[in-house]
DNA sequence: TCGGGAATGTCTTATATAAGTTATATGATA
DNA sequence: TATCATATAACTTATATAAGACATTCCCGA
């Protein structure tokens, strides 16, 4: 008797969720719970809620949206192991911010050989708007003729150059980015400034020796080996919106890659 | 009234899980649903569960071990986010197999600039029993005095050679293994005649320039840069069980990373 | 070959309890 | 009075259970 609203769902209710989207072909049908996360991505993706909201609580939003707590909590905790929410028991659950350990974390795979990851200095070399060329216009899926704002910079750890970068970003979508001052921390200063939050990341890597003008800028000869890093960065709607080639420097430092679960998970010992 | 077996829990029944482990101090306190997933790990390690194997049905392990569906399914879940088990609805259960599909998927990150990953060949140009040098006795954890079996071999994609690699593995695991010729698929390989079953990798990236025999063996001149990934693979119980050193060719190919949630997860588009 | 179950995993709801966090009240102390 | 420590209340998320509806798959029989 209780599960009326479970079967029935989108008769008499204002919610914004029906169990069936496509009654014709059952093509299409998406679990409840799955409904409730794409809506929350929506709230984050069309700024209700901003970086580092506190949602309301399991219980409120159950009751807003007219599901069960456990399909609540479903959704959140998959936006949690997406590390798009944070969660903590007994204060409640916030939108991620894009901190520096976050982007540590989650975005920087280079660390020195000896000793922990850290956040890198930037300098930058050249900032500003031109039209796209054919390889940004691919990445990004951009039409012939869009305009990209560029920026190119040197990263150090320490006093020495490590990383040599260029990154393209669609113009449309980041208007004045490079007529002023960009942060050494751009994620951040993305989701603050222009509503768009980084959710995910494809890398393509590749050995490469310098020359010529690279070498110079990461003070090395020519002939010099280097991890060249092409990086796609996608935002929560899944948009492509940052294209980023790096040279970077594996002297005295590595690219790790690590495929072991994020959250809680660890096999038992014995 | 019902909850009762929740709260007491160790009293009457003959479950190996108990709640509380350490009561003197709270320390070591795991939830039940984690206790149930060690125990299934545990039948994986001793090889009750081999691969392949079909599990039986949520609510028989749930009997078989007095507690409810719900806590074996969190601890189905989290055994296949991890990829260590693999769930079909209306099927069943099944621990996850090494093939080469699996091994493409999840450990092998270099494809070809266009199209898909393929599984490459191998040739084998040595492999024995041998000391442990220094830099494998700390990657393997290995005692002074332990012995490793080594294998080098070259990989292919197409007609070309792609990948030199050598590696190393505690001789005590894998006794006999290089005194009979090594298959192509070594992780199946292991399952399959050691019974140990790789759930987890460690890559360290540095970018190089080849040299001498290297350079020979990869058909490439000298100072041509080369991808160098160290692997560190470990077991399901976490046991560190096989290190490898890889040269890589990326002149056609690349090394990919791609940090996108594993399961059914995507955002929704707008 | 087709169709109808049976088995199995998946989804949803509901409820109860545990445990962590924060705010508020209380009372002793300086 | 002001301050500090402690208790307590009121949140929150986390864990656990149970039961029913539903989707998918597979097999068996017509």
């Amino acid at each position: 008797m209780s599960y009326i609203s479970y079967m029935i769902d989108d008769n008499a209710s204002s919610s914004p969720l029906s169990r069936k989207a496509a009654p014709p072909t059952d093509f299409g049908f998406r679990p409840l719970y799955r409904q409730v996360k794409e809506e929350f991505v929506r709230r984050m993706v069309d700024g209700r809620w901003a970086t580092g909201t506190a949602l309301p609580s399991e219980q409120g939003l159950a009751a807003e949206l007219g599901v069960s707590q456990g399909t609540v909590r479903k959704a959140l905790d998959e936006l949690a192991a997406e590390n798009v929410l944070v969660r903590r028991q007994g204060r409640g659950t916030y939108v991620a911010e894009h901190d520096e350990a976050r982007i540590l974390f989650q975005f920087f795979r280079l660390v020195p050989d000896d000793g922990i990851a850290r956040f890198p200095d930037s300098e930058v070399l050249s900032q500003g708007v031109h039209a796209a060329r054919k390889d940004e216009r691919d990445a990004l899926v951009l039409p012939s003729g869009a305009k990209v704002a560029r920026i190119g910079r040197v990263r150090s750890l320490g006093r020495s150059p490590v990383i040599l970068e260029t990154l393209s970003l669609p113009d449309r979508l980041f208007p004045g980015l490079t007529q002023s001052p960009v942060p050494n921390s751009l994620y951040a200063h993305y989701a603050a400034h222009y509503g768009i939050t980084i959710a995910h990341t494809t890398e393509r890597l590749k050995a490469v020796t310098l020359a010529g003008e690279d070498a110079a800028r990461l003070d090395r000869p020519d002939g010099h080996p280097a991890l060249r890093v092409e990086r796609l960065a996608t935002a929560l709607d899944g948009r492509a919106v940052e294209w980023r080639v790096s040279l970077c420097l594996t002297d005295s430092a590595h690219y790790l890659v690590n495929d072991a679960p994020k959250g809680p998970h660890k096999a038992a010992g014995t």
